[in-house]
Formats: C-alpha cells, sequence, structure tokens
DNA sequence: TTCGAAAGATAGGACTCCTAAGTATTAGGT
DNA sequence: ACCTAATACTTAGGAGTCCTATCTTTCGAA
C-alpha cells in the first residue's frame, strides 16, 4: 500500500446526499430524453406531460388542476394550454354552472398524440430491467416512501395515492406477506408492488388517519 | 364483499412502469423546488446547475463539457453562460494553446452563488431521512444501477462512477460484506454505500473490462 | 345591490432550447 | 508552405417556458 489509508467514512458525503444526486441526475436523463420524444411531435415536454394528465383524466380538467399536476403558476398552464389548442389537439369548453371556469379535454388528435407522449419516460422503465424483482419492489417502496414525505412536506402537490388513502388497510394480512394490505373499496388484498401513486378512485383520509395509516404501513419492513 | 374479487396482478401496470412514474414525480419536484430555490437568487435552474458544476471542477471548463454534463445543445449552454457572465458570476478566459478553446470559471461571487445553488437539492435529502439504513442502501444501489444502464444505453452522458473505473475492485473481499470493495487509487476497502456518481479521480475502465467489473460487482446481492 | 373572492386570460420580460449558419483556429495531407 | 477539414464556439431566429403583476368576468355573501 504505497498511499497512507483512506477512510471512506470519514471523507464521504452522506448517503442522503448521494441519494439526492443520483435522482438528480435521473431526473436530468428524463428532461432530455423528453425534449427527443417529445420533440419528434412537434411537442416541448411541458406540453406532453399536459396531454399525460389530460388523458388520465375521464372529463374535462380545470386550469389550475392542471397547474398544480404540473407544479407551475397558473398563466404557465395557460400557456401551454393555448399552444395545444392552437395544435388543434386539446379544446375548450365551458362547464355548466359556471361560466368562469374552463373544461380542457383532448380532442380527438389530442387522445394519439397523448398516448405517444405517455410513453416516453418508458426509456426508464426499461432501465429497471437491470434490477432483480427483489430491487424493484425495493426500490418502489422507498420511492413511495420519499413522495409521500415530499408531500407532506408541501414540496409537492398532493398525489393521490394509497398510502394517503381512506380505503386502504395496510398490513392487516399478516399470513400472507406478498399480499398484507387491502383496498376497502374493492375488497381485495395487495402487496407493495401494488401499490398506486395515482389512483382514480383514491379518496384522501383526514388527517390524523393519515398519520395512523402511514405508521401501520411504514412500520412493517 | 360487495364487490365481484378483484386481481391487482392482472389489473395493475407493471411495476417498472410504476417505477418510472414515481421517479418523474420526483423529477418534476425537484425542477419546482429548483425554480424556488433559485429564483432567490435571480437565477434560472438551468444557470443554478451551471454554476454547481463549475463548481466541482478546479480548472476552468470547456463549454462542450458543460453542455454534456447539463444534457443540453451547444448553444443552450452558451446561452445560460452569457447570461452569468453578465451576472459577473463566470468569467471567460481563452485556453492558453487553442485560441479557440475557451476555458469557463467561478469568480468569488460566483463561488457564493454556486454554494447556495448546489445545496437546492437538498430538501430531497431530507425526505431520504424517511427511509431506514437499509433502506437507503436499497435505494442508493438500485439508482446506482439504474443510472449505470442508462448511461450504457446512452440516454445519458457518461457519469464518472465508481462501477465504470479502472481502479475499481469490486466484491474483493468477501469477509468484510460491509466493505466488500477495493478502490485500488488509494488502496482502501469501502462497500456500496460509499460508491460515487461523480468521483474527480475516476479513470472509465477499457469497454471490455467494464463489463466483466458490472457483473462482479451486480452478482452479489 | 354591491363588494370581495375566485377562475382564467393577458402583458411584459428574462431565459431555455432547438436547428442552422457563421467565424476563427488548428490539424492533416500534399 | 498551402489548402482543406474538422473543431470550438458564437450568432441568429423562433417557439415556448416560466415568472409576477394586472386585468376581466362571474359568483357568492352581506
Amino acid at each position: 500500500m504505497e498511499h497512507p489509508p483512506v477512510d471512506f467514512e470519514a471523507i464521504s458525503e452522506p448517503i442522503e446526499s448521494r441519494i439526492a444526486t443520483g435522482l438528480a441526475k435521473i431526473a436530468l436523463a428524463l428532461r432530455s430524453q423528453a425534449w427527443k420524444g417529445a420533440g419528434a411531435d412537434g411537442l416541448t415536454p411541458t406540453q406532453g406531460q399536459a396531454l399525460a394528465i389530460l388523458r388520465d383524466e375521464t372529463g374535462g380538467v380545470r386550469l389550475a388542476t392542471l397547474a398544480q399536476a404540473l407544479a407551475v403558476s397558473g398563466p404557465t398552464a395557460s400557456d401551454a394550454l393555448g399552444s395545444l389548442i392552437a395544435k388543434g389537439l386539446v379544446e375548450r369548453r365551458s362547464e355548466i354552472g359556471d361560466r368562469r371556469a374552463a373544461a380542457f379535454r383532448l380532442t380527438v388528435a389530442g387522445q394519439d398524440a397523448a398516448a405517444r407522449a405517455s410513453s416516453w419516460p418508458n426509456f426508464l422503465a426499461v432501465a429497471v430491467h437491470s434490477l432483480d424483482f427483489a430491487e424493484r419492489r425495493a426500490l418502489f417502496r422507498a420511492l413511495i416512501k420519499v413522495i409521500r414525505t415530499l408531500q407532506e412536506a408541501g414540496a409537492i402537490s398532493v398525489q393521490r395515492m394509497c398510502v394517503s388513502c381512506r380505503f386502504f388497510q395496510p398490513n392487516v394480512r399478516p399470513d400472507d406477506p406478498d399480499r398484507p394490505h387491502v383496498c376497502a373499496l374493492v375488497g381485495a388484498p395487495f402487496g407493495d408492488h401494488h401499490l398506486r401513486l395515482d389512483c382514480r378512485e383514491q379518496e384522501l383520509a383526514p388527517v390524523k388517519d393519515r398519520e395512523t395509516l402511514w405508521r401501520r404501513f411504514a412500520g412493517h419492513a
């Protein structure tokens, strides 16, 4: 050994920072892929994301809702919608009962474009194949925890996740480690790997219940 | 049970897609936080990131290098540098020996701003505290695998990671599960949780060695 | 009815991001 | 030595992002 001994424990950045860096790098990849993927359709990443959001919503979407989902200001969302309307991918209707309000929805051409736009995070899904099943589950569970923490801290808009849902019954089936939870809405058991990040049927549980729910979920390994 | 039985296995999206969605949501949070954080200094996210990159580099940075690190085109990087120079945070010097080339570096004022800009992914590091140590390690290891896969697929620029470094000796110390690897440069043992994503001393191993290296690293759980 | 709140749209400005064309300057071949 | 190609950036031009501040219009409540 020609070098003095090195103690990595002492000189390394804490693992939390390294994880943050790693996530930031993936975010970068996501952005740059978004430009490549969206560019082919003459769209920008924001427009593509807006289409994807409109697609998940059956009825029309309000401007404010979209802005929140995109994590941008109202005017920015309005800009993006303006471009999409000009391209004939989105239409604006007045909502019945409130003439101030707008309901934006996809046109037929928009549905097509939205389908393509929804698929560009796929390159990430492909990269995840380099993980084995146990690793995938662990990664997914960790992401859910991080996202829920970000949500609770207000760094991200409220997501329609199982772990904040009033129908979620975590770890009520200890006998079945593969499917320990139950969704009371459909009355069916499921496991960590089926947890949803954005469930259409989700209904936010009251604040105090959320904490309990979370502890019961996170408590078990 | 008033509903028909539901088989989540059948109706769920595959876990890879859900992971991709989760990562996309975190990317969104990162972007929106970047606007908030950078805005305070009168910067944009791109400018902040550029400062952060300039900061980790001792000598000056070339335009092409910066563009690659930011995953944008040359002109875009040039734009961002132009703004930073106008704000007095960066200076441009001609490199000795090649009068076409430029070496960009931080000014004194820039060092300050760069320090602040480097800290805005911190909110993510804080969120990671909601994970226990085992989960952090698993998350970190999974991220490394995903990033290396993205790199190998060309979806992300080449990173200076341990796992592609010619000094990396993975799993050569099976007796010490906590620190199974060795960095031949400094001659010291270390574990998964010390792996680096961006090491200044990294030297890319030849292609064929990288594959071997990877198998030896990834093979063990 | 009248005032304030709410839903969006507009205005203005800095910047991002792209592709396509420059402008030097360097390196290679003859 | 000289011409050509490649390299390293810059400029130009255009659509779009994203912000804050400032309207309209409409709704709800006093």
